[in-house]
DNA sequence: GATAACTTGATAAAAAGAGTCAGGTTATAA
DNA sequence: TTATAACCTGACTCTTTTTATCAAGTTATC
């Protein structure tokens, strides 16, 4: 399984931000320099992160994004489901074919379980949470471990 | 969330052969029609399924697939990684970048953790119990719950 | 040898993901 | 009130994956 590149981006992102010693909004800048994007693309990124509520952008000269709920809130399973709706709901393989989503089906109250079950792991932890546990300085993995005042 | 179709496809077509009452081979062309697809795209995916071990083909006259593993030891697990053995896999989002898988990654860790979840639910149910309770008929929900000897 | 099946490789349309860019909007500060 | 710094938006391209088809090949039976 490979969960995609952009949900990867977002939440190092907010381990960035989650990180600055300041309540300061923080660039595209310099946030696209820590995670190793480009702006136009990190900028695109951060939008869906804006539009579901997680952080704030600010426009105008020093401006940039701040977060808009505590990141002791924000669980994984926020910013995954913030850069991929599809994750959080369910939907038959072909709805070309007449679903009665009322009746009983086995088959499909299992591949909801599973999908339910996947997102009770994600939804245990915080950015708060990893930005306080060894992890990747920019991706998923990476050869440093980072530290938080190196 | 959406399984793909090819998946569900899949999974249709074992229990269609799971339902059968003989153990004879069962021809491309009745599958096909049994879950309503192409018999040219369906016989791609049980190929899938022959290669992964779950059936064997036979060809020549009167040819056609049985099962190789007795239905009820194929979980949906199997057919799910068998049309797509990426999810049973876990790959950082971004190779490119040097990454140490030796060492200790919070972030790394509970997305494996998401997937393993998620594949126990799956491997939690098998074809043969499917075939055995209310399902739908040929896709993973329809107007009609299936009973056996309708 | 004819026929009925599955198998394989080539191919292509469609959808999703990754990425860029120009122009637009908003806020600050001189 | 103008210049500038920042985010926002829509259009667009490129690549990969998924879905799908078809013709030719292989194998087994009669």
């Amino acid at each position: 399984m490979k969960f995609s590149q952009s949900i990867d981006l977002a939440i190092h992102a907010l381990i960035t931000m989650a990180e600055q010693p300041t309540d300061e909004p923080i660039m595209i800048r310099k946030l696209a320099n820590s995670v190793q994007a480009s702006e136009s693309y990190l900028a695109r990124i951060m939008l869906n992160l804006v539009k579901t509520g997680l952080i704030k952008s600010i426009r105008g000269k020093h401006g940039g994004f701040v977060f808009k709920k505590p990141p002791h809130t924000i669980t994984i399973a926020d910013v995954v489901i913030a850069m991929d709706q599809d994750v959080a709901e369910f939907n038959c393989s072909w709805e070309i074919r007449n679903c009665d989503q009322s009746k009983e089906c086995t088959l499909r109250n299992l591949f909801k379980e599973a999908q339910e079950q996947m997102l009770a792991v994600l939804r245990s932890m915080t950015i708060k949470d990893i930005a306080n546990s060894p992890h990747c300085k920019t991706l998923f993995c990476e050869e440093e471990t980072k530290t938080i005042n190196s």
